[in-house]
DNA sequence: TCTATTAGTTCGGTAAGGGAACGAATTAAT
DNA sequence: ATTAATTCGTTCCCTTACCGAACTAATAGA
């Protein structure tokens, strides 16, 4: 379905429905202040068309996508517009004291715009982590405390008296990248998020893939970089120990004697510092791996990398260039174009799918999207 | 759909059809042929119903496996029974001459049990290798030649007269195992074949995974093993390089300075050669870093080792017994059930769900399987 | 003003299925 | 043997969702 002023006869033809279907779904729609009449058209030959459009205010979502360090919120409306925005540091508290922030900063951005709470549908989270639907919690998520032992999304939603999704925040980056990002139209897509560690969401098939235990994409786990096989590598992870921020750290340390940020090494990279350099260049290396191993299981179109480390483009380019002699066909990697929006678009575009197919049918399956991208330019320029 | 005798009260309180309606469409089903009555129930208060069943009959599906060095063809019928089996050395001509042998090879069949060919109603041939939908050709198969540069469905479909889908052996191996082997019930399922090469399959949200250019799966491309930076590695596969027949041999050879076969070493890993052991846990560490990249990719609920080396119950072992020491999920492995009959099976699989779909009602989407499993021995049975 | 063209409605019809009532057949209890 | 309870299957009518054809309405351009 596209969005914009639309009228009847255009429905029929887009849809395949004939006429009076879509003017007796039309005029429910329109009875049910989903839509309204917005004009006419004029100008070509016959007789002028109304158009309809759909009434923006009719039911909003709340996408929030929480951090180890912030905490970000915005409201979007059934026309996938997005209103006010409110990022705090997160709650040092963890736990009940994060979800009653989720809660409180969802009701300060509906109040800011004038929202009323009862139009809201739905609030969606986006963590790092991984969400389990039966216990309402998050797991593995060591950087927000406290949120693994408790009903979170239930908190949440008493809180806020609205029905809450929790949901991986790569997992959501993917979508997002699917929906008003760099993988539109792509129904094999994945997303590489490298920053505190690494992380990788799928989309195959068309639909987010979860895995058997909401797991799929803990790129962390990839069986190189460190041994495999060893104590550490079993709680951190292989790849996470040499090609996420700590490893860096530690790699440029080794070679240095610094013990200096992440950001720091870039700098000195740019600078020509060659212990940077090789810290980027190893670090590539794995980034490019990493990339190879998701290509190799699941062929995805289109490999996008984001995160506060995978989105520089020092890193990108190397990852590029090391690619075309690792696999036999070539593999299209990107930078992500919305940055650290992305898993906020992605919360928003779980929620506005889900409304959406609520009051418009629901022909898709769950974890797919089908939202409208053209007229959704303020949530892509929100992005930066 | 669940089959056997079965009356159409219970069919309404399955499916939550009404009554009548469920008469409709048994009636429609017995007019056309496709169902018949087969006694009454008794033994319970309350009248006694009238049972139906699928005439199985009524419509065939051939099911091939064609392999590098033979090609195996079974027919089955709408009950999902098996009849008759052909085998023979692949057609060392390859190309129109092995489409040819399969379409005798399944005419034969038919003749061999009475079928008419006229109620065969698909083939489902799986290869080994990358079935390119658009061309009917198969590429990437290097043992069979010439399949990869003409429209190979399209010449089996002409010489036998029936629709052909081709598809590849590894996947239809997990939709085998899927469906009657070890992964019955699960929506997230591994395959990984071991053998000439490494391959796997695998079935996300209920659904086979083919990847964009329907090349997910090629786990030879697993960036360790080898140096996948490497120029060989991006012909061979890293992976594939140092884990499959040929790299077991070099690594033997290298060890021992003799050139054998790899049942050989196997045989001589028994009478306690230590370099054939060395091969074996160097190539298990290999494959179970396989799986652990599975996992961290896709997190299926299980994974399923076949093919002629990765079905050997030493290297099950092995692997299993590494795991537990790489990822912080316990992961469940098992050895094939169906062994070198999974991608047939997984062909019938195929095959029968289009035909039940297209007869009883398309509920569900392609790439996946809504079969009986209870009734269906003789497919089982012809696994060995 | 007339005409081609496009928009939208009215009227009837079809396909898929549901709900309620009811007759038919069967076992179990009296 | 009769009756009650239960289950099977049908009949009748309703709803939902859709389509096709004919018709009316409006508009640009000749």
């Amino acid at each position: 379905m596209n969005d914009g002023p639309i009228s009847r006869a255009a429905i029929a033809k887009s849809t395949g429905l004939s006429k009076q279907t879509v003017s007796e779904i039309v005029g429910g729609l329109e009875d049910a202040g989903w839509v309204r009449e917005t004009g006419r058209t004029s100008g070509h030959v016959g007789r002028s068309a109304v158009n309809y459009e759909i009434v923006p205010e009719a039911a909003y979502i709340a996408a929030v996508d929480l951090g180890g360090t912030k905490v970000r919120a915005v409201i979007a409306d059934l026309a996938c517009s997005i209103h006010g925005e409110r990022v705090e540091p997160t709650d040092p508290k963890g736990g009940v004291a994060v979800a009653e922030q989720i809660a409180r900063l969802c009701r300060q951005v509906a109040e800011d715009e004038s929202i009323p709470l009862d139009k809201l549908a739905l609030a969606v989270v986006g963590a790092p982590g991984v969400p389990e639907t039966e216990t309402g919690s998050i797991q593995m998520s060591p950087n927000i405390g406290g949120i693994d032992t408790i009903d979170f999304a239930g908190a949440i939603r008493t809180s806020l008296g609205v029905d809450v999704v929790l949901e991986n925040d790569v997992n959501l980056a993917v979508l997002g990248e699917n929906w008003l990002g760099l993988g539109q139209g792509a129904s094999n897509l994945a997303f590489i998020a490298l920053g505190t560690g690494i992380g990788g969401g799928l989309i195959l098939n068309g639909e987010l893939i979860r895995g058997a235990a909401n797991s799929a994409g803990e790129l962390g786990f990839l069986p190189f970089g460190a041994d495999p096989f060893e104590a550490e590598s079993k709680k951190a992870g292989a790849l996470e120990r040499v090609v996420a921020t700590v490893g860096m750290k530690n790699r440029y340390r080794e070679l240095s004697g610094d013990a200096v940020e992440v950001p720091e090494i870039f700098d000195r990279a740019e600078q020509g510092d060659q212990n940077a350099l090789t810290v980027l260049d190893e670090t590539a290396k794995y980034l490019a791996r990493a990339v190879c191993a998701v290509c190799a299981v699941a062929n995805p179109e289109k490999v996008i990398l984001g995160g506060s480390i995978g989105e520089r483009s020092e890193l990108v380019e190397r990852v590029r260039a090391l690619l075309p002699a690792g696999f036999s066909r070539p593999i299209t990697v990107e930078r992500s174009a919305l940055g650290h929006s992305a898993s906020l678009i992605g919360a928003a575009a779980i929620g506005l799918t889900q409304l959406r197919n609520a009051l418009f049918g629901a022909e898709a399956p769950a974890g797919t999207i089908a939202l409208p991208s053209g007229r959704t330019v303020n949530l892509s320029e929100a992005a930066q």
